[in-house]
RNA sequence: GCCGAAGUGGCGGAACUGGCAGACGCGCACGACUCAAAAUCGUGUUCCGCAAGGAGUGUGGGUUCGAUUCCCACCUUCGGCACCA
């Protein structure tokens, strides 16, 4: 076994020790051991999982990849070795462990990719993913390849077809708050008609997404009256899985239609190209059904806490009330609705809404359109619907809008508001229509300023913090003296370049109230002064007709108010509204707007309700007078599975004379057609719809939209369970065993599509009865990304590291670095190189450090005799507790994920054995013990040299089947502590004392050290405290 | 703007519950071995200072005998969301 290459360096030792003892005198090579040993785990199928059993179980799982022509990079590996570790740690820990892996081998790249090359997406799939298993393997991974999956196998693709199936076949029944089977809608709607479903989504806010939006109610007897194909078509508003025509995003370079969370501002995920609005027929999952449920449970999960908000954020849960304002005023009588119905989650505010907007595609717009304005609307409509999603959500996009001429009546009070079309308001949230606040709506206000929209206060500043700007000469002499008696905050000033005024800030009611007395006294003739933020008052002088105090409580107020001042000062003549008036001074800009709670003003009856319990009340009397009621609105949308492309999984769909029916359970797997052309079609179509084949059937039209990759990833880690079963897509002994996944670990890139939509498959197939869990994944962690190793610099001059990409051309594979230093080395590197969930540059330099601690590990165990270093003092009971306590480090790190710091205290051990072998420990029996704990320990990181020297050692295959060791506690404790002296906090110097020594003595040990001495200087201590086991504190 | 994470030597990073800041590794310097180099081994390596000593975990405050750790305010970087009523 002499290496070819290394011989000259070899040479010396070797002829020397060779005749002896050959097997002690090899160098550690691990391109010659890697791949016996990987041979030889492979032949005896040494990491298969066990049948479910008595044993307890493990699954771990790395999110499976997406095999791709460039091959993995160390990058992701970041992932795959320390759930490895994991595995093989969990292994000797006596656990049945499942660690599979698998392809997510449908999809767009892939099929790009045949396009671009002329060749076969199947093709290419078998390529690349036996590619991704070499690089696997070569980097020592205990996967059970007999599990191995393949989503675009249809042995794979059969069950997501049929999982689809049970969707399609099943309703959200909201009183259940479960899915049940369509037939049981169907059962119903014979019976009953929907009324009680109607009613009951009704009065439960939470239940809103049971069903399409508008679904027209039916009675028994319409329902009976229908014909299948109205039936089917009726039966779409509710089923889990449905068709309908829906504006969705075109990616003009795909040819695809993209969800809404694979558009990243304004562009696709993948192509980046600018998204166009399309509407089509497509296939979606009725995922609001479970939004409630989504949320909540997150709850029982023990995932980053990043990622649960992140989700939480995307199902956008917010609480509040529907509110309905008549349509009136004018001579506008709607056939159509008489009312407008809004969501606000301040109802609270409600006396507040001085105006009313529209979504441009709400349906009512033009209803309340008067005809001198329809011009102008429609225009407006047309513009905002020209709009790509990225013009309109523009960060420094100024708020547009027109006024339609029509007018709603606030309930609450019977104003008469104007009713405006603007495109901040959305038409797929809510219900496309919103009372406006300006007041407590940054939205609202900044419309209401551009517009000239009256803005009236109707909650009252929390803090109570109020402004007032005392224009030059507007008050006698002396004001100024009285405000510092009063203790007024106040600073003088110029205004524009009209002189010297005094900007006041007010704390608190009393302060005002005194302010206001004193400006009421003090103000000159044809003056006035405002006070506003906490309160909202105008002063006026006397003298005057009708003067005094003039609160802005009320939009008449808000006239009257405007009028006056413009008569005393002309130059405000051009503002519109008292706020625009104040807008104009910088000074009171803080104070104009807030969006907080607070106590009710100006709100009629309501006017002092407490800002905690104010939406609660005007919610019941909303309820009560019958113009509101309690609302719960989501954020998240129908989640769109249609994709008009080849590459995916055919949707077992048939479109008859009747409407969408499902494939009978017995024609799966609906096979993917091998054809000559996949290209997209012009039309947006799917390539499979000119296949006549395929798309001809007795029954009617084949559907051509295959499903979107999420859908085989929803479901794969159950497959894994029973991956080989042909009669279901798994069997209920073995997913009731395994599942759900102990550890689920991979980037945080998928935060929110796959990890909602698998949670979503679950709960379905819970409610079906498939599966016993509710969430399909209990822990779940995120390792960081890794950039590449060179450092670059942006315009700025900031220093930055990239992402590895073959474009760039930084990419480095473990291919590489295994044939360099070896898989042992790359593993252990990829645990050590920083924190697991730390993004970080890539150290070329990392690797050999890794290695040169395995090759003393090496020398360690097999040749502790060679290369004495100098004599050290190293007990058995020092080299027996180090040990130890290596174990348990180890142990305590790893499952906290800690993994760069298992790495470091296994160094240490081997440094701590390099130190007793000085001491010539070497071959006592704690040493012997010190070396078998060394190697079991290094077997889950570093498995083929521990494999290599476990079998030198004489010890019988395989060291991966040995149990993991075990602490012993007596071996651990220390016999001496070393104890920190501090004199005032600093270290002044450290003692040794016997474990069992008292507090009192070791506080008189550490009065009595030289160092506490010399710095306490004489003096006598005031306090001596003790920190058991680690110092003792002196002040002086 | 909102939400989240993070700021510690030349670099990656350690420090479990408030108790020795800088473990471990990289890099660097010096030394040993060598004709020499590589490899290996040893020693040193936060900064200032010859030293005694002092300063020091993004900045400024606070709590405490004691703060990288807790509290308040702010700065910077990264990630996510973004007109969601």
């Amino acid at each position: 076994m002499v290496p070819r290459a290394h011989s000259s360096l070899y040479g010396r030792v070797g002829l020397f020790v060779c005749e002896e003892r050959p097997e002690m005198a090899d160098k550690y090579i691990p391109q010659e051991i890697e791949p016996k040993w990987q041979a030889r785990w492979e032949k005896d199928d040494l990491y298969r999982s066990a049948p479910p059993g008595a044993k307890p179980k493990y699954y771990i799982l790395d999110f499976y990849p997406y095999p791709s022509g460039e091959g993995m990079s160390v990058g992701h590996a970041r992932n795959y070795v320390p759930t490895d570790v994991l595995a093989r740690y969990y292994r000797m820990k006596g656990y049945n462990v499942l660690h599979p892996m698998g392809f997510d081998a449908f999809g767009l790249p892939t099929e790009n990719t045949a396009i671009k090359l002329k060749t076969s997406p199947h093709l290419l799939n078998e390529r690349y993913s036996a590619n991704y298993v070499r690089q696997y393997k070569l980097m020592g991974l205990s996967y059970d390849w007999s599990r191995l999956i393949n989503t675009a196998h249809d042995d794979y693709y059969r069950w997501t077809q049929w999982i689809f199936l049970q969707i399609f076949k099943s309703w959200y029944d909201p009183r259940k708050n479960a899915a049940a089977p369509i037939a049981d809608l169907e059962r119903e709607l014979s019976e009953h008609g929907s009324q009680a479903i109607f009613d009951y989504i009704d009065t439960h806010a939470e239940a809103v997404g049971v069903a399409t939006k508008d679904t027209p109610p039916v009675t028994a007897q319409q329902w009976n009256g229908m014909n299948r194909r109205e039936r089917n078509d009726y039966l779409m508003n509710f089923r889990l899985a449905f068709r309908a025509e829906s504006v969705v995003n075109w990616d003009p370079v795909d040819k695809v239609v993209v969800a809404d969370e694979e558009v990243e501002g304004g562009r696709a995920w993948r192509s980046g190209a600018l998204v166009e609005k399309k509407v089509i027929r497509q296939w979606f999952f009725r995922i609001t059904a479970y939004a409630d449920r989504l949320s909540d449970d997150l709850d029982t999960v023990d995932w980053p806490e990043k990622i649960v908000k992140m989700q939480r954020n995307w199902i956008g849960k917010s609480e509040g009330a529907e509110v309905k304002f008549e349509i009136g005023g004018g001579n506008l009588h709607s056939p159509v609705s008489d009312h407008i119905t809004v969501f606000t989650t301040r109802p609270d505010t409600l006396w507040g809404a001085t105006f009313m907007v529209l979504s441009p595609e709400h349906p009512l717009v033009s209803e309340v359109t008067t005809p001198e304005q329809r011009a102008a609307v429609e225009a407006y409509v047309a513009f905002a619907r020209g709009e790509t999603d990225e013009q309109r959500t523009a960060e420094t996009k100024e708020k547009t809008g027109v006024f339609t001429s029509g007018y709603a009546i606030n309930p609450v009070n019977g104003a008469r508001i104007p009713i405006w079309v603007a495109d901040y308001v959305l038409m797929g949230y809510g219900t496309g229509a919103i009372m406006a606040v300006p007041a407590h709506d940054e939205r609202d206000f900044a419309f209401a300023l551009k517009y000239g929209l009256p803005i009236i206060p109707v909650i009252d500043r929390p803090e109570r913090t109020a402004k007032s700007l005392v224009f030059p000469s507007s008050v006698r002499e002396g004001f100024r003296t009285e405000l510092e008696k009063a203790g007024i905050e106040f600073y003088a000033a110029p205004v524009g370049n009209v002189g010297e005024g005094l900007y006041v800030t007010l704390h608190g009611d009393e302060q005002i109230d005194g302010y206001v007395t004193l400006m009421r006294s003090f103000l000159q003739p044809n003056n006035w002064n405002e006070i506003v933020g906490a309160k909202w008052l105008f002063v006026f002088d006397d003298s005057a007709s009708g003067g005094g105090v003039q609160a802005l409580d009320s939009v008449e107020a808000d006239r009257r108010i405007l009028q006056r001042c413009k008569a005393i000062y002309p130059p405000v003549r051009d503002n519109r509204t008292v706020m625009e008036m104040l807008n104009h001074l910088p000074f009171y800009r803080d104070v104009l707007f807030h969006a907080e709670y607070g106590r009710m003003i100006n709100s009629g009856s309501f006017t002092g309700t407490p800002g905690d319990v104010a939406r609660q009340r005007v919610t019941t009397w909303l309820t009560e007078r019958g113009v509101g009621k309690r609302r719960v609105n989501y954020k998240i949308r129908a989640w769109l599975i249609s994709r008009q492309r080849y590459w995916g999984t055919p949707i077992p769909i048939v479109h008859t004379p009747d409407g969408e029916e499902a494939l009978d359970e017995s024609e799966l797997p609906l096979r993917l057609p091998d054809v000559e052309h996949y290209e997209p079609t012009a039309t947006g179509e799917s390539p499979l719809a000119e296949i006549r084949p395929f798309v001809e059937t007795p029954r009617g039209r084949r559907e051509t939209d295959t499903m979107a990759t999420w859908a085989c990833s929803s479901w794969y880690y159950m497959r894994f369970a029973d991956p080989h079963n042909d009669q279901a897509p798994f069997g209920q002994k073995e997913i009731a065993y395994w599942m759900p996944v102990d550890m689920y670990v991979g980037g945080a890139e998928h935060a929110v599509m796959h990890l909602l939509y698998s949670r979503m498959w679950t709960k379905v197939l819970y409610d079906l009865g498939y599966v016993p869990f509710i969430e399909p994944f209990k822990a779940l962690r995120n390792q960081g990304l890794i950039l590449s190793p060179q450092k670059r610099m942006d315009e700025k001059g900031h220093e930055f590291y990239e992402k590895m990409s073959k474009s760039k051309g930084n990419v480095i594979t473990p291919d590489e670095v295994v044939a360099e230093q070896g898989a042992d080395a790359l593993r252990g590197y990829e645990m050590f190189i920083s924190d697991f969930e730390q993004t970080v540059p890539w150290s070329t330099s990392g690797v050999p450090g890794v290695r040169r601690w395995l090759e003393r590990v090496w020398r360690i165990v097999l040749a502790p005799e060679e290369d004495r270093g100098q004599p050290t003092e190293f007990s058995t009971r020092e080299l027996r507790r180090v040990a130890h306590q290596t174990i348990q480090k180890y142990e305590r790190d790893l499952l906290n994920f800690g993994f760069n710091t298992v790495v470091a205290a296994m160094m240490e051990f081997t440094n701590a054995l390099f130190k007793a072998r000085d001491a010539g420990l070497a071959g006592t029996p704690e040493w012997n013990e010190a070396i078998d704990i060394l190697l079991r320990l290094a077997a889950p990181i570093a498995p083929h040299i521990a494999e290599e020297l476990w079998s030198r050692k004489g010890h019988p295959y395989s060291i991966h089947q040995q149990p993991f060791p075990v602490v012993d506690e007596a071996a651990v404790k220390e016999d001496e502590m070393t104890i920190v002296v501090q004199v005032n906090g600093k270290v002044r110097d450290r003692i040794q004392v016997p474990v069992r020594a008292g507090e009192e003595a070791i506080k008189q040990a550490a009065l009595a050290s030289d160092g506490a001495r010399r710095f306490m200087d004489g003096k006598p201590p005031r306090q001596v405290r003790y920190v058991p086991g680690r110092l003792v504190n002196i002040v002086v």
